[in-house]
DNA sequence: CGACGCGTTGAGTAGCCTCAACGACAGTGG
DNA sequence: CCACTGTCGTTGAGGCTACTCAACGCGTCG
């Protein structure tokens, strides 16, 4: 377990990516933290249509939230990777809308609603912080939209690859175009709306061409720029002028 | 032109379905559709990549935004009703993301981001309803990736004509079974990721089998029940304890 | 060692796509 | 008033992508 950078909270860290934050800001977060727990791999650790209890801030290791069809098949909606927080856009709502499962071990601060409530109410910053990593998340969704409508194999999965290391960096520049891909090819199937005998033929291919490489758990991107070009993939920042931000920087 | 409810802002009377509104709220959203302006149908309001100069009340008619892939093909992402606010998500990427055009003549109030700004430095209140209809339509993202991944023909246009009916719906309750629908079997195609030729099928399957029917521009859902678990479509709605929003009335 | 999960490969199939032709209809201009 | 034009929806023939089913190799783990 690294404990070297344990006081500083990992979503502090990626909403720092947008935007300065003070240091009452920075503890404010700090506090959903505050208690951590690690889950082995392959944990449930929110079910479909329960009440939303608890949310999780992830701190080390992947997720997938996902949906099961009443006939069995299944969509992944979403990976979470550290810094993100898992059943934010459930809030409105009061109940969960979709299962979460742990794809690594992972290192997970459980809080409840109200702690959140607690920060909408001391920050409107930081709420509205909050909310533009949520309409990232949008964005990333109406994305994919387009690519399961409109795309085939190759190009869904070379999308899904791209996304997740855009996803990875988000929380940690320093990834470069090697990465630890912990999905089994049934899961990234049914990320991309596939299945796994077209994955494996895809992935196949793509690396035929030398365009990425597996080996072990990993993923290599060889060609980023022509992979880019193949999913028409548009990197998503946030405007770094978040002049919308209401009541700025009280 | 109707007339007779011109005071009443549609925003407010959709944010009043999920929690009542102030007077000085009410007031809030009628600034932002002092103004307003008819389109005729087909009119492009929003292009792709443009700086977020303005944003959009729907106050009359139906529009849909999409995106067009570089080789042409195109993926519709959302209709907009009366009710809608247009490029609400695109605030904090400081520019648009995608296209928008009318799909009947259309009424709508025209402001600008800083309007809205206005409204979230004066009530944090209508700021987090304006975030929770943000989270409805991410909700709804979640579901149709769901669908794209994981249906077929049928299933997909199915629940693509429940959600709509969902939709009108949500800004007046008053819509029955029965609904005009402007959309071209083009539009359909590319809203639910097939071809024209897989809708017109697939629309003659289901009024053969006594599901539906269809008659000039107008759809006619014939059992409502049997195509919810067809495609096993939930109907989102917003908790209406809203106990979360920041500094609960203050 | 056997059991299991995972990835690969092959053969055959099904669903949807492409291309094409045609009829209905609305709008336009002569 | 009527051809002319373009859009829209329908239907048919053929093809392609991805699916289903199946077998097999490999590695891990009990």
């Amino acid at each position: 377990m690294v404990d070297d950078n344990s006081s500083v909270s990992l979503v502090a860290r990626k909403l720092g990516q947008y935007a300065p934050l003070t240091e009452n800001e920075t503890e404010l977060l700090a506090r959903l933290e505050k208690g951590h727990r690690t889950f082995p791999r392959n944990s449930e650790i929110v079910s479909n249509g329960n009440p939303l209890d608890n949310l999780y801030a992830v701190r080390a290791g992947w997720l997938m939230s996902y949906t099961i069809l009443p006939d069995g098949r299944r969509q992944v909606l979403q990976l979470h990777f550290p810094g993100d927080i898992i059943s934010l856009c459930d809030l409105p709502f009061g109940h969960t809308t979709h299962d979460v499962k742990t794809l690594t071990e992972c290192d997970l601060s459980v809080f409840t609603p109200d702690s959140l409530y607690a920060i909408f109410g001391q920050s409107p910053r930081l709420t509205a912080l909050l909310f533009g990593t949520l309409m990232m998340d949008h964005a990333g969704f109406m994305d994919r939209v387009r690519v399961l409508g409109r795309m085939n194999a190759r190009e869904r999965i070379v999308h899904f690859l791209l996304s997740t290391l855009h996803g990875l960096r988000m929380s940690n520049s320093a990834i470069s175009h090697k990465f630890d891909f912990p999905l089994t090819q049934f899961d990234l199937a049914d990320a991309v709306g596939l299945t796994n005998v077209s994955v494996s033929n895809a992935l196949s291919a793509l690396q035929e061409q030398g365009i990425l490489q597996r080996s072990s758990g990993q993923i290599h991107i060889l060609n980023e720029s022509l992979m880019r070009e193949m999913a028409s993939f548009t990197e998503r920042r946030i405007k770094t002028d978040l002049s919308w931000l209401p009541k700025t920087a009280r």
